[in-house]
DNA sequence: GTCTATACCCCGATAGAC
DNA sequence: GTCTATCGGGGTATAGAC
C-alpha cells in the first residue's frame, strides 16, 4: 500500500517537475504574460485538461515558477556568502561583492526567470502570500553581511535627515532591529540599486553604453558596499569625514 | 488641393493619436505582451483591418508607444531641470534630486508606460534604432547636471581601479569627453540605480517594506548625487576624505 | 480609407467517459 | 489521471468590394 502510494507520489512529483521545466522554456520563448497551459501540455504530449490535475489554474503554475525563481536566486546568494570567506572572513566588502556577483550571475544565467520576479508585473496576476518568504531571501543575506560587519567593528554612517527618521525606525524595527537605522536605510537602498544594475544590463539599457560589464558591475557593487558602511578595516570608532561625510 | 490634403493629413494625425491613446489604455489593462490591434480597433468602433493603414503591424504600434514614453519621461526630466533653480542655480545636488524626483513622478503617473520602457523586454519584440535617441534623454539630463557642477567647481572622485580604467575611458570618450572618467562611471551607475529605485517601488518589491516612499526616495536620490560627486559647496580643490574616501 | 469576409491560428476551463 | 469534446472566447493578417 505504501509502495503504491509512494510510486504514485513519485510519479506526481516527476510530472510536476516536467511541467515546470517546460513552462520555464515557454517563459523564455513567449514571456510570462503568454504562458499557456495548452502549449505546455502540447509540448509534453499531454492534453491540456490533464494539467489541471497538477495545477488548478494557470496562475498557480505561475506562482510555482515565481517561488522557484526566488528560491533559486536566494540560494545562489546564500551559497555565495557561505563560500565567500576564502580570502578573509572579515573582509566585509569582499563578501558583499561576492554575494552581489552571485546574484548577477544567476540573473545572467536565467534571464527569463529573473524577468519574471524582478521585471514588470504580469498583468492580471497578483502574487499570493506564498511568494513573500522566498522573495526576501536575497535581502536577508545582504542584511546578514551588514550585521556581521556591525558586530565586528560597528558601522558609522551620517545621521539621517529628520524627514526620514520615523520611516527609518519603523523599517529598522521590522527587518533588523539590531542595526542602526541609517544602516538599514542604506541597505534597502543598496538592495534596490543592486537590482537596478542587473536589470539595466539584462533588459538592454546598457546596450551600446557599457561594454565591460563584469568590471563595471564589480565596481558598482563595491560602491554599494561602501554606501552601506562596509569598510575593509574595522573602523575603531565614529570618525567624522570617513563614514559620515562621504 | 492643399486644403484637401491638409484636411486628410489632419484627420490622419488625429486618428493616429486616438489609436495610440487607446493602445495606452490597453497597455494598462493587459500589458505590452498582449497589446492587440483588434481590441484597440473594437474600442475605437473601427474594424481591425482599418488600423493597418496607420500602423503596418502590431510591433510598429508598440514602437510608437515606446518612443512616446521615452520622450515623455525625457521631457519631464528636462523640464524639471529647467525649472529647478528656484532656490539656487548652483545647488547641484538639489537640481539632481529635483530631476530624479520628476522622473519618479512621471513613472508613478504612468506606470504601464514606465514598465514598457524600463521593465522586462516584450518577448518577440526587438526595438528598432528609432528608440535609441529618445531613450537617451534622461541620461543626457543627468550628464548635463554633472557637467554644470564640474565646470563650476570641478568634481573630485577617488581614482578608478585598474580593471575599470580602459572601459571608463571608452565610455567617457563616447558619452561625455569633457568629464573625468570616474565621474562618467559614477553617472552611469547612478543612472541605473535611479531606475532600480523606481522599479522596485513600482513593481511591488517595496510592498510591506518601505512605506514612506517619498522620503525614502528623496534620501536615496541625494545619496546618488553624492556618489556622482555633486556637493553643495564648491569643493575648492581635491580634499582627501571628502570626495574620495567616502 | 473603411468595410465584410475569410484563412488559420491561439487560449482557459469544464463535462463526462474510461 | 488521462482522454475526447465542447463552450466561448481571443488573436494577426490579407483579399477584395465600395
Amino acid at each position: 500500500m505504501t509502495t503504491i502510494r509512494g510510486a504514485r507520489e513519485r510519479a506526481r512529483i516527476e510530472v510536476t517537475a516536467a511541467i515546470k521545466d517546460e513552462a520555464r522554456k515557454q517563459l523564455a520563448a513567449e514571456g510570462a504574460a503568454k504562458l499557456s497551459l495548452r502549449a505546455v501540455a502540447r509540448q509534453l504530449g499531454m492534453v491540456s485538461s490533464a494539467l489541471y490535475r497538477y495545477f488548478p489554474s494557470r496562475d498557480d503554475l505561475l506562482t510555482a515558477l515565481i517561488v522557484d525563481a526566488y528560491d533559486a536566486v536566494g540560494a545562489a546568494a546564500e551559497t555565495a556568502l557561505a563560500n565567500a570567506p576564502d580570502p578573509d572572513p572579515d573582509d566585509h566588502p569582499a563578501r558583499w561583492t561576492a554575494t552581489c556577483s552571485a546574484v548577477r550571475a544567476w540573473a545572467l544565467a536565467h534571464p527569463h526567470e529573473y524577468a519574471l520576479i524582478y521585471g514588470s508585473p504580469v498583468p492580471g496576476y497578483t502574487a499570493p502570500m506564498d511568494t513573500v518568504g522566498p522573495a526576501s531571501r536575497v535581502g536577508l543575506v545582504l542584511i546578514s553581511i551588514a550585521r556581521d560587519a556591525h558586530r565586528a567593528s560597528g558601522i558609522a554612517l551620517p545621521p539621517l535627515a529628520d524627514e526620514l527618521r520615523a520611516e527609518a525606525h519603523r523599517l529598522t524595527s521590522e527587518i533588523a532591529p539590531d542595526l542602526p537605522p541609517a544602516v538599514v536605510v542604506a541597505l534597502v537602498g543598496a538592495w534596490s540599486q543592486l537590482f537596478g544594475l542587473i536589470s539595466f544590463e539584462l533588459f538592454g539599457q546598457f546596450n551600446r553604453i557599457v561594454e565591460d560589464r563584469d568590471a563595471f558591475f564589480a565596481h558598482a557593487a563595491g560602491r554599494l558596499a561602501h554606501e552601506v558602511g562596509l569598510r575593509r578595516r574595522p573602523a575603531a570608532g565614529t570618525q567624522r569625514g570617513s563614514g559620515a561625510e562621504s
